[in-house]
DNA sequence: GTTGACCTTCCCATATTGGGAAGGCCGAGG
DNA sequence: CCTCGGCCTTCCCAATATGGGAAGGTCAAC
């Protein structure tokens, strides 16, 4: 299989497989003319990074988890570990983002929208402090 | 007044004072020794851009505010529609992480997280998809 | 007049994904 | 046999925003 038929089969473009590899994410042999060829097995590994990255991990702890997955000895203390870390993560990020939405929205809120010039919204950007 | 007590009185960097000059956000005069100068009227602006930042709000968006902010007749529907639309856009990456925290503390809670090697979590990245 | 703190510009790095150019390889159809 | 479309290769550049650090100029104080 080449490198676009395991792109369709993964879901993840050519471009990013080539990325994976150059960063050490991935290994992919290489047939007599060059191009890289991958079995099944290299479509696992790249739905998996697919799924890991569909739940945010970084690309970092994506190689941490490949190795765990390829670890039969692994405990799953660990991948737990990383597991609820990102969730950590996620959780504070979305709540930052969510407290920024708040605030932004409430001074909206107060701000007319029409042809006026007055505005809290830059009201509140100009403030000193 | 230079670039770095213009940096303290703002709370921005002086290397992203340079940054934001360089992409055009700002200008600067400059002293007969080739160092900028910067008034409170520099700094307010600077100001402004730090709180148009802490509320997420991205340097293209910061560009546009700051120009309605300097225009006298503008109308405040454009700055409450800009403001709106960024909230959207918080909100919508805020679910995005929160969902994505959910999906992943759901399966860390199967996970027995001790030495034993069996994962839900690795399961349900290697599941076929 | 030297030292230390400040300033300058320029290059590099982070993390992730994509666009696009220049050129090689392959199979199909004339 | 030759050509064309579609695939592949590598390499460079783009975007997001921020910071590190080098090499060198300036200034104020001692």
């Amino acid at each position: 299989m080449n490198i676009g038929e395991a792109a369709a089969a993964s879901g993840i473009s050519a471009k990013m497989i080539r990325h994976y590899e150059a960063i050490g994410l991935l290994r992919a042999g290489r047939g007599a003319n060059g191009y890289r060829v991958y079995g099944a097995r290299d479509v696992a590994v790249l739905r998996f990074i697919r799924h890991a990255r569909d739940l945010g991990f970084p690309l970092e702890d994506v190689r941490r988890l490949l190795a765990l997955w390829q670890d039969r000895a692994r405990a799953s203390a660990e991948v737990k570990r990383l597991a609820l870390a990102h969730v950590a993560a996620l959780e504070s990020k979305a709540e930052s983002l969510r407290s920024m939405a708040a605030s932004l929205g409430h001074l909206a809120l107060h701000c007319h929208g029409d042809a006026r010039p007055d505005c809290p919204i830059l009201d509140d950007l100009a403030r000193k402090e």
